[in-house]
DNA sequence: CAGTATCCTGCAAGATACTG
DNA sequence: CAGTATCTTGCAGGATACTG
């Protein structure tokens, strides 16, 4: 995985999705990579035994509407991503959690907002100068 | 990065983001998870020398039509992680080859497939599960 | 071959209002 | 508080045809 050094050979097309199926890859590709989804997970992560409620994870995430936090949760629920508990309380109490699943994908989350974070301002550089001819 | 223990505390909403503008670092974020940059930039990987002609990059990634190769190639090259060389012949050939600040985006994407190949079967089983209630 | 150009459609997602 | 429900809109992205 990651391999760097050159090859001689052009790639089998099948090499980079072991499944049968690449449809399906790419839709849960597209889903875990989803800016949401990510910040998300890494809110959850964020709080302690991985647990918060709505309002909390809303707090935490400037820009996200209501709507699709409520969705992307309900999602990533769906995926077994994270846990839903409901507080028969007044006012309405609703706590989320990092299932197991949902931790083993924090590792690799967390390296691409890394990477984000470390090379916004060379994207920003390049795009300048691609811009500008 | 990729922290695991337990807080008391309840996290600051700017630890997630070290940038200003989260707006730029979704965005960002959002480019670089999109599904066909991924492909895109790891197929390049499997090339000699991470470089490849415009049709060969179309091989090796099922389901991409013609535009979204050519629109994707370009925001990439765009934000600096891919170049583009045009060769003056007939019929025209064009190759892209992995820029150094793509190459650094390699290890990362690796891992998001990797979890995604790993773990497909888990999703879908949890969310048959979710379907059914 | 490696693109543009054009048309067209569905759905992602915002805004707003309502509720158990 | 933590949602639904409804309406609306932009635009991602497919299909198709054409070209240097």
């Amino acid at each position: 995985m990651g391999k760097r050094e050159n090859r001689t050979k052009p790639p089998d097309p099948a090499t980079l999705c072991k499944s049968k199926d690449p449809a399906a890859v790419r839709e849960l590709l597209t889903k875990v990579g989803d800016k949401w989804s990510i910040f998300i997970l890494l809110t959850l992560e964020m709080f302690p035994d991985c647990r918060a409620r709505f309002s909390a994870v809303e707090k935490c995430i400037p820009g996200i509407s209501q709507k699709m936090l409520t969705v992307t949760l309900r999602n990533l629920e769906r995926d077994g991503m994270v846990s839903r508990e409901i507080f028969p309380e007044v006012p309405p109490r609703v706590e989320y959690q990092l299932t197991k699943l949902g931790e083993t994908l924090l590792e690799p989350l967390q390296a691409l907002l890394d990477w984000v974070n470390a090379n916004s301002e060379q994207v920003r550089k390049s795009q300048r100068l691609f811009d500008q001819k």
